[in-house]
DNA sequence: TTTGTATATGCCTTGACATGTATATACTTC
DNA sequence: GAAGTATATACATGTCAAGGCATATACAAA
């Protein structure tokens, strides 16, 4: 099981994502915007297409390829946690980090 | 130059940060929190380090382990592009998955 | 049916990265 | 200073993924 995270990561795959996103577009049409070599890109597509990212269609030899974007919501679900510190007034991260300086009242990990 | 995007990529890494999330820590800390040998943590906060996620300020013997949650914001940037796709009402899905089933008007490819 | 176009796949090489074990370093306490 | 604690680093190893090239497959046009 891939997770999301390795799927953002590689670079080519993101900009086929972002490609994606302002619609549709076939293998070719993506190998020339992005200029990747043909077999790179079919590849990404499966990677993409066998975790949920996007999703194809035929029209004759081509496959129209199509963003599924509920995929990536699983990310942004997980940045979440952090979003409050930028968000918001600068105050709000300056309030945190300075919570952050004080001592935790934590199990004090030292028992020697 | 590491990015955002293979930071977490890495399991470990992203429970390293949500720790750090709840509060600074120390290396043990997070060596026995996470159930991870001390060199991986070590490793890891190496990297999370250099890459800017992360800072440490001495205690003695120990090192105390704080987020810099700036560094996640880029990612949270790239997202934002898809963010339009679920944010708000289904409808805004639906409408959009509408129009990219119809043939977008750029240059036809098949030149022959 | 031959030729061209569009996409997928197989094999191989290469490089990056995560982890484990062992060890170095620094500090503290006795 | 000797022994213990906390963390970093070196080295060796295994895994895995990305890319290149060649080729297979499917459809189309002539």
């Amino acid at each position: 099981m891939i997770s999301v995270f390795d799927i953002i990561a590689e670079p080519n795959r993101r900009a086929i994502l972002t490609l994606l996103a302002s619609g549709e577009r076939t293998v070719g049409e993506i190998e020339r915007r992005l200029r990747m070599t043909q077999p790179a890109v079919s590849k990404h597509l499966r990677v993409l297409r066998e975790a949920g990212f996007v999703e194809a269609t035929v029209d004759a030899q081509r496959r129209v390829y199509r963003l599924k974007p509920e995929a990536l919501l699983e990310a942004d679900t997980w940045l979440e946690q952090f979003r409050r510190f930028w968000s918001g007034h600068v105050d709000a991260l300056e309030r945190h980090l300075d919570r952050m300086h004080h001592p935790h009242p934590k199990g004090k990990a030292g028992r020697k």
